[in-house]
DNA sequence: TATAGTATCTGACTGCAGTCATCGTATATT
DNA sequence: AATATACGATGACTGCAGTCAGATACTATA
């Protein structure tokens, strides 16, 4: 039975995991994320290699966890970002705010590295990025609001569910900012994603 | 001045850097990339490891060769292919058929680990995928094709031209793709195209 | 308190991509 | 034909991610 305390071993443990985290994190800061070893951040941290994969699944996973982490610092607060919009104001339009929203934090907040490495990561699928979806899961669920209310209102046609277009509009979103990566810096993905959203829009407005 | 026959010494690394290909053509087909080890190429095809980075920048390199050549071997005759289709079909209708096409030839013939190979290495940008780039600049030139035909007899508005919206849907396909990537098998990318593209077509229809 | 159990830590080790100094020889130059 | 050049081949070597059998010492149980 573990029920008991493990007070001096687990706060240890804990230790050395923040010892990792912090050192890496600090690397990370200054160095690209392949110029950075793990070797160099278990130096830095003060513990053996082993150590490292007793805390973290792998490199990337340790990455993963920092660009979460990230992300989560960001409050991304977008219920008040909508309640900062006048009541009145149209689902399209609505859409049209909260994509620009979006596209600033991608590019600015986030920035061209870390989405890049997130995109890498769900293709080769060898870590956890769940977090980052989580994140992506509250705009999911942004966009299944005001969509519902576009339809509800009539400003949009019946025929789709709110779901299925909401769906729609992220697989957009991936494409944009997949482009942006790829294109890097030769890519507007503000301007873009604008454009393409009145398109998309147009299709299914009523 | 080297415009001489040098016969002999170029006929003989031409010979190692096949023996080369084909081996990794061979391991390749049946194990996957990140399996088969430059090594075990190398010992296939009976030469130093040094002569694989002679013909070869790197193992993602010869990848891409093999990938680019598998393309280029499918003869996407895209013209014969719209040709086929009754000449009275409407601009939207070829492009639902074209992007059928598109679905079928990305997930049967070209395959799920190769296309996530070449959506990896987009961001990666470690190899040059011109080779396979160009394959898509074919499609660009035949969605302009079509969408510039469905403007001039009025099915498409007029506002956009015919190369933005040819932008715009090949970077909905990317989203496809890339969806399809990450989710698969669980998606579908013939349907989700056809869902997809008959929302961006209401968008961009008079 | 003595003993068993286990979480954490260790670092030498493996496997792999990519490098480089060096060699041998076909080709170019004299 | 003699010599110089440079192309192509070589394999030991480097650097790095990730592994594993074993050591250490904290905690639970008798």
């Amino acid at each position: 039975m573990n029920k008991g305390k493990m007070n001096t071993r687990k706060s240890k443990a804990r230790e050395t995991k923040i010892k990792i985290y912090q050192s890496a994190k600090q690397l990370f800061t200054k160095y690209s994320f392949d110029t950075v070893s793990v070797d160099s951040i278990v130096e830095m941290a003060g513990v053996s290699k082993g150590s490292f994969y007793v805390h973290f699944d792998s490199k990337n996973s340790l990455i993963a966890a920092l660009i979460s982490d990230f992300v989560g610092e960001l409050d991304l607060d977008y219920k008040s970002f909508l309640e900062s919009l006048p009541a009145n104001t149209m689902a399209s339009d609505m859409l049209l705010y909260l994509m620009a929203k979006i596209s600033d934090i991608i590019s600015c907040t986030i920035g061209y590295e870390h989405m890049k490495f997130i995109y890498e990561a769900q293709l080769t699928r060898t870590i956890n990025t769940n977090a980052v979806m989580s994140y992506n899961r509250d705009l999911y669920k942004i966009f299944n609001i005001i969509i519902s209310k576009g339809i509800e209102l009539g400003e949009f046609k019946t025929e789709l569910s709110s779901d299925i277009i909401s769906k729609h509009c992220i697989m957009a979103i991936r494409g944009l900012t997949y482009e942006w990566c790829t294109r890097y810096p030769d890519f507007d993905l503000k301007d873009e994603a604008q454009k393409h959203f009145k398109i998309l829009l147009t299709g299914i407005k009523s």
